[in-house]
DNA sequence: AATGAATGAGACTTCATTCAT
DNA sequence: TATGAATGAAGTCTCATTCAT
């Protein structure tokens, strides 16, 4: 028995992901309320009583998506940064691409960030809006820094937080509107270039384009290993 | 016969207008899809054949409503500006702020336009990317006109049409999840800052308060008139 | 007043008929149970208050028309009767030529005579069945006398009532379901025959076709008038 | 997991013919267009849900129901026919009894065939029509064989069999108004008589009588086992 | 662990009929 | 008489969840 259940975890782990996959595809494409339980189990190949053996509810993987993923963001963000050696000005470019990046990487999931998240209920406003606090929060953390060592023109940390995080979302929600996608580093130049005059923070443009070279490329050569 | 078609007309418009604003009030608290006709119908104490008498669908209403409300913003908009005799700067800032205000004005409807929105179904995302993209269009329009006037910097301005939208649209979805919300003039000043800077514009920080304090003082008055 | 009362009741006369009329076109197109009042009402373009004014319900309206259908069939056959002058032969034949010619003049009516009135609900039945025993009845009637006055073979005047009746219903029914429908006199001979030899009617092939000419034109010229 | 799916598929086809049969029944007592879903799953006691499971439809569900009796029927003609012994007329006489006899099997689903199916809605018109004409067609083939090997007189096949087919159909139906039907042998001779004579076959009433004594007990014998 | 048949509350919508004007 | 806005009962169907196997 205990040799086994190694193994039989493993499985059950297996079969939780790929309902948590599947889902999360078939969200992207008919939406949250327009997906019924019995369309995901069906692109899993899964039965419907599996469904409520690994999650309590629809509501509930939602919910455990949407948590798994805004996380996975935050890690993604805090991977290209290098406090010790880089300037803010290069982190804070690194991780303004970090993040585009990785949308671009899971456009279905990051529908469902944007678009379906909003919109679940009443109930779920509140870890949404909890989770976006969060991550607001750790933006405005980096402005402050960047007031005490730079010479920049911030009125609200706060404000200005939300105003990127938006302008982020935006910017990542109409590509996903769009059916033959810009590629991205056209749109990460002029992104950068908006936030960080927006902050009137002093740069060259020259060391902004190779700071985003630069961290694309390491990025996608972690993603290919 | 009824007495005069007028008076008909006259009622009939305002049953289908108060159904059509006290739904405005159902869906942002309930949501869309938590909110039933029958929720609609109780609350504007009318019966459900009113209701379809006067909408053909609860999804037609909602459409109404969605696009009632975008043309009403563009409007808004228009009605601060002065092309002839004001500079672009202070032009600008007063659209901002408009827009700001008439959100203020219309915490219920507003969360509909950026959350429930989001997320009625796939057919209606057409809608709203439309009407969004429509939106983007005219200030990009705007940041050209920067261009040929003004010592701004804008590598591309779609994408800095997308992200001014974004910035709004984001700052104003936070406050409205805030249960007691700052007053506007607070984000307002940052929010104008960020964006004026965005674009690299040299502006003057006590002539775009005054700015501010101007327009919202015309935009009460006009209001309580 | 009273000057103007038959006048009054002279224009609601007609506009209940106009009612009635266009009922019967809507009902044979749609069906009785696909039918809304207010197709009806747009239809005929009155009110629905006014078809409240003149029928009961909407049942009611159609057993009105039913019941007026089976009238004019009935009056319809009787009107080439010519019991003193013509034998059983003639008689039965013009009969039955009469009631095909009825049902080609009104198509509509006709659906609704055989398709529409099977199923309007159990109360309905009941009128129906009277109505169709009547008429068998009549028909009943008749080859009591035939077995007087011929050499027949009836073993059952009710059930031959019965077949007979159902013959004509089916082929009438057959030829509402086709589009473009062969002329009537095609199939007058061949039913005529049958029904004949059935109750074993020895009969002259061209005085039949005779008959069913005579009695055919007779018809068209009464209509014209 | 299921024990074996063998069972399981008996217990779904039980069910779901439990449904169908007592859809037939209900259909028959208050006819289609009164007869709720809720009736429907009450009397068979199962649920809304499972009704749904069963069936796309309450107008699929009548479908199924309609195309299966009259394939019944027609698979009940074929039967007691033996074209290779038996003379035309034997044929013939059989198969009106056999058809006359399953009708008087099964007054609940005959009902529903006659009276309900003309009424469904537009669309059904065309399965009925269709139906009926493939039906009606077979006759036809056997009035032209009647041609080529009787004495007969059938001026068109086609006509001949639509009247064949009404006269059956409508003896049903008064049958079936009726609520203390006379037995079906009483019915079954003036049936054939009428039909025989029809066509001009020359027949022995005596032969004809056996005939039909034969094959009402051949069905009644075949029913029991 | 797994299956999928079964459940039933509840959603949307229609439409015959009423009634104020 | 005439109008058509208003009513609400009733109908069909969906789907998240449960549970026997």
């Amino acid at each position: 028995m205990y040799r086994t259940s190694k193994d039989t975890q493993e499985r059950k782990d297996a079969k939780r992901q790929l309902i948590l996959d599947t889902a999360a595809k078939v969200f992207a494409v008919k939406g949250y309320h327009s997906t019924a339980v019995k369309d995901i189990v069906d692109a899993a190949a899964v039965s419907v009583g599996s469904f409520y053996f690994y999650f309590k509810s629809k509501e509930n993987l939602f919910t455990e998506l949407y948590l798994n993923i805004a996380k996975r963001f935050q890690t993604n963000a805090i991977s290209v940064l290098d406090v010790e050696n880089f300037s803010l000005i290069k982190n804070f470019t690194r991780v303004m691409m970090a993040n585009l990046w990785l949308y671009e990487q899971n456009r279905d999931i990051s529908k469902i960030m944007l678009l379906e998240a909003a919109a679940i209920n009443p109930e779920f406003q509140k870890i949404r809006a909890a989770s976006m606090k969060e991550s607001a929060q750790t933006m405005a953390v980096w402005f402050e820094r960047f007031k005490l060592h730079h010479q920049v023109n911030i009125p609200d940390e706060r404000v200005a937080a939300l105003i990127y995080e938006g302008s982020f979302y935006y910017l990542i929600n109409d590509w996903l509107e769009t059916d033959a996608p810009v590629p991205l580093t056209d749109y990460g130049y002029a992104f950068c270039v908006y936030n960080l005059q927006a902050l009137k923070i002093a740069f060259e443009e020259e060391s902004v384009k190779q700071y985003i070279d630069d961290v694309l490329e390491e990025l996608e050569e972690a993603h290919h290993k």
